[in-house]
DNA sequence: TATGTAGACAAGTATAAGACAAGTGCGAGC
DNA sequence: GCTCGCACTTGTCTTATACTTGTCTACATA
């Protein structure tokens, strides 16, 4: 089994912080001496650093050095308000930016709801207010989706232009590592966690006739439910809490950070 | 019957992946290596390989090597149950283990919420079949909490314990890297994707008197939603999307490399 | 034809060692 | 008070070697 020498480094590096060894607010040894500590050149120890500042659990500054943030990922919570108010409120304009237009054959987990036939697909980037706000993939059988221009699904919503009744939805949400194009798209490091949210729209007849899948970044983003009644059961009324069937222990993410 | 060799290493290789061989973020040796090390060319080793790529076990990265994928597959997906109708069904026990039990003074974001008094707090695991499931953690007034002993809060939730009349909560669920108490209790790595659910309950007379937070491992779990009505909002009913005030800096240039 | 072997090459990654620019902290000197 | 320079830090780049996967061609064998 190999190993890799800077994510060694990393959780070695990681062990020490969970361990309170460099807590308040004082500084990491320099990159030059944990070189020397380590045995490895600065650039290794440079990709470890990054590795946990992508984590958010080191940051650094120029001149400066590596330090433990003051507030390790909280905040972004708290103040709360519904996405259009905000927008509204500051005068923000959402754009919506199409980063692909066409038809295509689907993955196995799109194909298994919309069926195996080509499908429109779809993929934006959602601004608000100039700053990239979520990454849309929708999906689309190609029986309706080949009436839509890529201009149409610019300006409008797929509510707006599939010509069908709809009926109902089932929406998941989840979270996930970023991937490498999402995180550059979104201005997220890799790897940093991202809600994940699939909704599968119904129409009328009870067939599945949409599948956006929203991605967003997890320190800027949000849901917030709220429940008239609450009821005895841990999860609220109107969710649903699923477990995957498998026990897979989790690997570090030996290759998912690039 | 000839034996095909490459579906024979790709057995061989399934089972020492069942195993856990090679699981925990380090890289499988490299194709060279398993060439020598089954007698078999490379290109022979490679279609083995690739035979695993297709089953979702395995991934690779020029350069780099083969691993164990960080996202066991999707699926979970389509099978749909409250989580109570799911562990009853599966015929699992939903242990919960009480890691801590005592009155603390509230952290800022709790105090905000409850006040700065002096709270009950019962952090606790919950398992499910023995697996960690979620780590929990409950906030209570002391006015409330005084009159609950441990035994109770590992017998019974908190709504059927509380002698006040709750009239409605509000959760929000977000996503963030895994502390690393928690990633270890979670049987997760550090810095992995956990769901972070937050609910504030409130008593009919509009107090807030429980604030509860389950961490989830993101691999494991995922919130589903049914809704009845797709509305023509991108955010569905009774979801809205928040996001935050953002203060925070993010590392500007943190994975962007490419 | 399907399968396997052997080899070569391109492209990407890991690591080392070094150089330089730019930012920070601090003390000397004014 | 103030500025200046020095020491030290991170940020970014180059050069180089070794190793890895990705892809291809040529050939052998049943």
């Amino acid at each position: 089994m190999r190993a890799v020498r800077y994510l060694e480094i990393a959780g070695d590096l990681r062990q020490r912080l969970a361990a309170g060894e460099f807590v308040g607010g004082r500084l990491l040894p320099s990159e030059a001496e944990l070189s020397a500590a380590y045995g490895a050149s600065r650039v290794t120890v440079r990709k470890a650093l990054e590795e946990l500042r992508a984590d958010g659990l080191l940051e650094s500054r120029q001149g400066f050095g590596w330090f433990v943030p003051a507030d390790p990922l909280q905040q972004s919570l708290g103040r709360l308000g519904t996405i259009e108010a905000q927008l509204a409120a500051s005068g923000v304009d959402a754009e919506r930016r199409i980063l692909d237009f066409g038809f295509v054959k689907p993955p196995a987990w799109v194909a298994a709801v919309l069926g195996t036939g080509s499908l429109l697909r779809v993929r934006r980037l959602n601004l608000a207010d100039g700053q990239p706000f979520a990454r849309v993939t929708v999906w689309c059988p190609e029986r309706l989706g080949s009436a839509l221009s890529r201009d149409d699904v610019g300006r409008a919503s797929f509510y707006e232009l599939l010509p069908v009744e709809l009926a109902g939805a089932t929406q998941t949400i989840g979270a996930a590592p970023a991937a490498a194009d999402d995180a550059e798209l979104l201005g997220i490091p890799a790897g940093s966690p991202v809600l994940v949210c699939r909704r599968t729209t119904t129409s009328s007849d009870g067939e599945a006739v949409l599948l956006a899948e929203h991605i967003f970044p997890a320190h800027r983003t949000e849901f917030v439910v709220e429940l008239p009644h609450a009821g005895s059961s841990m999860a609220p009324e109107g969710l649903q809490l699923t477990t995957g069937p498998n026990g897979r222990s989790r690997p570090a993410n030996g290759g998912a950070r690039a």
